[in-house]
RNA sequence: GCCCUCGUGGUGAAAUUGGUAGACACAAAGGACUUAAAAUCCUUGCCGCUUGCGGAGUGCCAGUUCGAGUCUGGCCGAGGGCACCA
């Protein structure tokens, strides 16, 4: 027999399948659409396993559904922009746009080695002028409709390499690559008006069912909605102040109000621009102002200003009013009342501070109740409240107190969310150019629409430091309606490029917009999209605002939600290896001798640690393409799907990848076993089990696609192997044999295409194929196992009939010799009989 | 501190509505074939007594139930998210 050799096979089909654009669709109004998208890559150099995982699993359901007569559109393109690029330029000297489209080139070809099933005809790249040309004019489209503006803003400033980190690119307060302190710096910047959908953003969560929990959870936190109130406070004062409204939930505790506290950044903080020692309370606030667990541990520290605060309900009671750096600008007003007994950070405050800490709210109605080292927070009673007292807190009081404030003109119920407008100026040079100058005056002026795109300027070489936009003159300058302007210089957020990329590909080559209005309306929403959790809150939440943006005032657009179905698939992990000085080793550096890990080199002892997702630092990566040259793309797909639930991380093991060859190799015996079989001329029976196998497995596997359990899908193929290699010689009818076998091909096409592609060509499988249907008559059984219990043990499975009544169960039962013995000297108290499932008989 | 998720053999994991716990694999050990090795195939979760059978068993402790990995409450542990959000 031979040996099946996937190199020749996988090379043949990927050549047809291109050739044929096997995987290039249209509009079709007549068939139902499928969209199955994968999170695009960036095009760092080489794919990763992590791509490996994320694409199989896409691939699946893509050909699972194409099998389902589904119209299915499944398209890849290029995460283009990006600062790899620009710090691989700087490294190397060149253009990063060079160095992209090598990256791109190469990740393709090995994109397609893994047989995937993609319409490269729709393949996009972001950084393509064809791309954020539309890019551009949707940022117009959205600056006029008053959702984009420019503000100053505080940025992480790297004073070195003279750029704006993200903050994740702040370590320890320290710029990532150079190393040096960041500072806070403040920026004209351009945002995007996020919140004016946060309600929207937040509500229509609920109706996306296909999400999963985690991710809905996740962005409910991010958007943080609160229901609270915002109270005035008259201040006594020799300044120009009358009033200072705060924000709280708790206006219900404001008899226990004993300071008012502000941001250093508060209106009011201009009568104190000049006061010297204001000046340095607030340099003090900024300097813990980097990693958030030290903002969180820090100590609370205050100002005391000369104001006083008059207490709303009471206007006897009169409190000092602080600068104090707990409290941000950026949340509700900037300000707030604070009760001591009521909030931990306040009572922190008031301890450093010897303020008065007044409770208010108690557990029990009658019972006195004081507040030492921690604030209460639980529910209870108010008391030291005046008219309000002996409410129900929360139920009652938070409402009360809230009316109250209305009807007396003192405050208002109000809805406040924690999400922020999205910055999306970038002081870099790969990136979308911001289609804005700004005239003499510096008033931004639009780049009109005939003028776009707005094009990055070539060039040959980045220097290593700040944004060379900046310096390009000739660029810069430009005549708009014949006046003097100067371009923005800042790009966007690379987070803007994958806002709306899936509306691209449904028509890649729109030329007058950035997408068909037709096409989009037949593929969107994406049905299915599926990509790390990471992208949880950012790139699901900003291309969730995309469609808001886009649909607001616009009634040509009213696609609201982008994804449908989300699925985040775990990350792929391996065993991480150190040598005995404590550094990581490679696997490539290790061999294996009698389950002991040696280093080649030396035949030194290796450490190994625990499994982490593979990661460079470690040294614990596995390149794909190697493992495609060795074992072929059919057994890296098949071993990447195994083992593990798709959503939780997958260990990758030499030996793992070695057993799904192997199985595929036998998978080939079984195949030239049945090639032989239908050619025989021997006598064949009627009766077998064919059908019912069959079936049962096309059911298990259809159930186990549906669900994303694909680890099931591999186990139900290695079942399907094992039953048909007992039965295949067992002269079953030729039709029935080849029907069934067929039936099989196709269920297993989805997981490894080019085996049972050639499998299908070799027995001749001419026709158009589709998903296999079950047919439910041939899993009927007519025996039933029954589970036969005594006070609720299992003592035995019998076979029986099926539709037997109890008293026939009862009667075998007592013929059993075993069962019997369970029996003997005792009497019988209850039964309990399900029909055809079990019998469980309590005895005493 | 708050929120979410998860605890099942040596390992990754199955168990669709509460009804045979450990499917399917990996590893290890033993066995078969072989002059030998590789490859292949078979057996093996634990504790007891020779096949067979019995007992315990899904992080811990209770509860509901004829019956709990699955439902309820409490505790312990791991992972993730948010974090001076008023």
């Amino acid at each position: 027999m031979d040996r099946y050799n996937f190199k020749i096979v996988e090379d043949k089909w990927q050549k047809i399948w291109d050739k044929n654009r096997s995987y290039s669709v249209k509009i079709d109004k007549h068939k139902k659409k499928f969209y199955c998208l994968e999170m695009f890559p960036y095009p760092s150099g080489k794919i990763h396993m992590g791509h490996v995982r994320n694409y199989t699993i896409g691939d699946v359901l893509a050909r699972y559904k194409t099998l389902q007569n589904y119209n299915v559109l499944h398209p890849m393109g290029w995460d283009s922009f990006g600062m790899p690029a620009e710090n691989a330029a700087r490294q190397n000297k060149l253009d990063p746009k060079t160095w992209t489209e090598k990256n791109i080139s190469v990740m393709k070809t090995q994109l397609k080695k893994l047989g995937l099933s993609i319409d490269w005809d729709k393949e996009i790249s972001t950084c393509s002028a064809d791309y954020y040309k539309h890019q551009q004019e949707f940022f117009l489209e959205l600056y006029d409709k008053e959702l984009v503006y420019r503000k100053e803003s505080y940025v992480n400033w790297d004073p070195v390499d003279k750029t704006v980190l993200a903050n994740e690119q702040v370590i320890d307060g320290k710029g990532w690559r150079s190393g040096a302190i960041v500072e806070r710096k403040k920026l004209n910047q351009w945002f995007f008006k996020i919140t004016k959908f946060s309600k929207e953003l937040l509500e229509s969560l609920d109706g996306l069912e296909e999400w999963p929990n985690k991710v809905k959870v996740m962005q409910k936190n991010w958007i943080g909605r609160s229901y609270g109130c915002e109270i005035k406070f008259q201040i006594e004062s020799n300044k120009k102040i009358d009033e200072i409204k705060c924000y709280t939930t708790r206006p219900d505790t404001l008899f226990g109000m004993s300071f008012l506290a502000l941001s250093v950044d508060h209106p009011v903080s201009k009568f104190y621009e000049n006061d010297k020692e204001f000046i340095k309370f607030k340099k003090e606030c900024s300097k813990t102002g980097t990693t958030e667990e030290s903002i969180a541990a820090a100590d609370k520290l205050g100002f005391k200003t000369d104001l006083l605060a008059i207490n709303p309900l009471d206007e006897s009671i009169k409190v000092p009013v602080y600068f104090a750096n707990f409290v941000l600008m950026d949340y509700g007003l900037g300000a707030v009342f604070g009760c001591p007994a009521h909030d931990q950070r306040d009572l922190d405050f008031a301890k450093k501070y010897n303020l008065k800490v007044t409770p208010v709210v108690r557990p029990d109605k009658d019972k006195a109740f004081l507040v030492n080292d921690k604030a209460y927070t639980e529910s209870g009673y108010l008391f030291n409240s005046k008219f309000l007292d002996n409410l129900k807190v929360p139920d009652e009081s938070i409402d009360k107190t809230i009316s109250y404030l209305e009807e007396n003109n003192i405050g208002q119920k109000k809805t406040n969310y924690r999400l922020k407008d999205w910055g999306i100026s970038r002081q870099r040079y790969w990136g979308c150019p911001i289609p804005i100058a700004y005239d003499e005056k510096n008033n931004p002026v639009k780049i009109p629409k005939e003028m776009l795109p707005v094009k990055l300027p070539k060039i040959d070489q980045l220097n290593s430091t700040g944004n060379p936009l900046d310096e390009m003159l000739e660029w810069k300058n430009i005549k708009i309606d014949g006046k003097q302007c100067t371009r923005e210089t800042d790009t966007l957020d690379t987070f803007v490029d994958s806002s709306w990329y899936f509306l691209r590909f449904c028509s890649p080559q729109n030329e007058n917009y950035g997408f068909d209005t037709d096409e989009v309306k037949y593929w969107m929403p994406v049905d299915q999209y599926i990509g790390g959790v990471e992208h949880a809150i950012l790139h699901l939440l900003y291309s969730r605002f995309f469609m808001q943006a886009l649909s607001y005032k616009n009634n040509k657009f009213d696609i609201k939600e982008p994804f449908s179905g989300l699925f985040t698939q775990g990350m792929v992990c391996h065993e991480t290896y150190k040598d005995q000085n404590n550094n990581w080793v490679s696997p490539d550096e290790i061999i294996t001798i009698q389950g002991k890990k040696f280093l080649k080199e030396n035949e030194e002892p290796i450490k190994v640690g625990a499994s982490e997702s593979m990661s460079k630092s470690k040294k614990n990566t596995i390149d794909p393409e190697k493992i495609i040259k060795d074992y072929g793309a059919d057994s890296v797909r098949l071993f990447i799907l195994s083992d593990s639930p798709p959503e939780k991380d997958v260990q990758w093991s030499d030996e793992g990848i070695k057993s799904s060859y192997k199985f595929i190799q036998k998978l080939w015996v079984l195949n030239q076993k049945f090639i032989e079989e239908i050619s025989k001329n021997h006598a064949r029976n009627h009766n077998s089990d064919l059908e019912k196998i069959t079936n049962k497995f096309i059911k298990e596997i259809t159930h186990n696609i549906e669900n994303f359990s694909y680890n099931k899908i591999v186990a139900n193929l290695h079942e399907i192997y094992s039953s048909l290699n007992k039965i295949i010689l067992n002269k079953i009818e030729k039709e029935k044999l080849i029907e069934n076998y067929k039936k099989i091909l196709i269920a297993i096409s989805p997981v490894i295409p080019h085996f049972s592609n050639e499998c299908m060509e070799l027995v001749n499988i001419k026709e158009k194929i589709s998903w296999p249907k079950v047919e439910e008559s041939f899993l009927i059984e007519d025996n039933i196992k029954y589970i036969i219990q005594f006070n609720g043990k299992t003592r035995k499975i019998i076979e029986t009939k099926k539709n037997i009544s109890e008293d026939t169960l009862i009667k075998k039962i007592k013929e059993d010799n075993k069962l019997n013995e369970f029996l003997k000297n005792k009497n019988i108290q209850k039964k309990i009989f399900i029909p055809n499932k079990l019998i469980n008989i309590i005895t005493t």
